[in-house]
DNA sequence: GAGAGTTACGCCTCACGTAAACATG
DNA sequence: CATGTTTACGTGAGGCGTAACTCTC
């Protein structure tokens, strides 16, 4: 179970091939042939069904354990690195799509006027992604977001030893075309919506809605990249309904209307290495608001924790 | 970063000596050095302070990662051997102390009633342990417990992919001398009880109070044990108040009142390997009842899940 | 100076590359 | 038959033990 010859079955399994692996990773096919025989040898399993090249179960379950397995190996040398490394100029942040909401943007504008020699650089990606650039510290903070029940915090993968902390709150709308008989409502139970047809992105996991309420929305057009913008037009033109932040919601041929029960919110966290470089330790509390220090915040309701 | 000297490495700092650990290791005094030298290389950083030996503090960050990654190595270890191993006819189940309490207790009666020749064997540890025991594959099934707000999974250590089920939930009380001034009321509201001595003991953490309703909660005597009699003989002697799940407290001497506000509940959850063992799996149905099936549920108000 | 960690050095293992053999579509 | 994996074999790096050295209490 040596780490490098588990990176080694990782990338011949995402190819299928064990000689693209060798070429990516600099070996000879013959190396990598060893290796994964070795790496079965260890384990007394085959691994890997030859011609075509395809996991089999056990190689399967090895698998599942491997990528985070490998992640934390990367993330424990980064943190550890880390606290010996020198005070940055340099902060690097990096945030899911609807993360950065009005607040949020608020907060860090905020704080940047604060601290004026700091250079702040800002990246968007992907829910998944995001604990494992700050885990393996390609960023410094990472604002993550999310569906939860109010103060729960949000179920991130779990990188090592991270901290997390509520950022912001705040009310989710069922998004709807301005001509939906729905429209006109004050507001809407979700479980009335189960049978609805739901937008499938990203931005609003249906998986986590049925966690969260219980079986049911049927997924519509499905829609893989996470543009909010793209989501609108989408929601708008009647291909499905879709949940999303109050801010994030513009007038317009849509409708917006507040989610009753159950009682769920958009929730932003925060979360960064136990021991922050530095200034990320400032920013990270300039962004996490506590209740005494919420002033003067305009243009968004959100509820700090 | 490679694993073995990573356990090299914690095996040292555990012993704080080079020689100590390489006797344990079996390995001569020489190379243990050796091994260190090689990790300290790897990293650029010194990671023990010798004479007397301790870890610096890159080392103790280093630790933190390490001992969680070396369990989830030999968590996947496990479970990849597992998806290969036969049937057995011998189920291990580990347990917290309050996990097993009278409906768990019948359901497991009930269900080896059905699978006679099934021989199960029961062996309690303490809570951080037990994922640990079931991801390493020392217990087929584990039953952990835990105060959590209705409906919340428990937080569990992460050992890698793991299946959780709630099993139970259940009403939680304070514990009070019977002569205790609030020992007459019909429930309590544990704010009021925030500046309150309480028993500091693994089976009602009060860091977990903390997280739930606040701070306060100052500790009393400290119990290290988990032994629920010893518990309730120092709850009735006045040494200072505890939250336990109703059905573990007996009459006599001691006063059970009801927890009103935050509604909490000691809540009882199965875990298991994502693909368990045949017999474990029809345990873990029986053990996980559905709502419909909740039917001759006796001497506990419990609401499955 | 005794106890405990480090360094020097030789041995042996093991992992890699080359190249030939082998399997499979 | 072509493509791609395995096996055989030689080489080199590296990890371990022995033993001499060095540091610190």
């Amino acid at each position: 179970m040596d780490p490098h010859l588990l990176t080694t079955f990782v990338t011949v399994a995402r190819h299928g091939s064990f000689s693209a692996a060798a070429s990516e990773l600099g070996y000879t096919q013959s190396a990598i042939s060893q290796q994964i025989a070795a790496l079965e040898a260890d384990l007394g399993l085959p691994l890997l069904r030859r011609r075509p090249v395809e996991p089999t179960p056990a190689g399967r379950r090895l698998l599942e354990h491997a990528e985070p397995l490998l992640l934390r190996l990367r993330a424990a040398r980064a943190d550890v690195l880390r606290t010996a490394a020198g005070p940055r100029h340099l902060l690097r942040l990096a945030a899911t799509p609807l993360a950065v909401n009005p607040a949020v943007a608020a907060r860090l504008a905020r704080a940047r006027a604060r601290m004026p020699r700091l250079e702040v650089r800002l990246r968007t990606c992907r829910a998944e992604r995001l604990a494992a650039l700050v885990a393996e510290g390609h960023a410094d903070l990472g604002l993550a977001d999310g569906i939860a029940a109010p103060s729960d915090p949000l179920r991130l993968p779990d990188a090592g030893p991270m901290t997390t902390a509520g950022v912001t709150e705040e009310d989710l709308v069922v998004v709807l075309p301005s001509g939906h008989p729905l429209a006109g409502r004050a507001s809407l139970r979700l479980a009335d919506l189960i049978d609805a047809r739901w937008l499938q992105t990203p931005l609003c996991p249906l998986a986590r809605l049925r966690d969260l309420v219980g079986d049911g929305f049927p997924a519509g057009l499905a829609y893989e990249g996470d543009d909010v913008h793209t989501v609108l037009a989408l929601a708008a033109a009647g291909h499905g309904l879709t949940l999303l932040p109050a801010s994030a919601v513009p007038g317009g041929g849509i409708t917006a209307v507040p989610v009753a029960a159950p009682r769920l919110v958009h929730r932003v966290e925060l979360l960064h290495a136990a021991l922050p470089p530095g200034a990320a330790a400032a920013l990270a509390a300039a962004l996490t608001l506590r209740p005494d220090t919420q002033d003067l915040e305009r243009g968004i309701k959100d509820r700090s924790v």
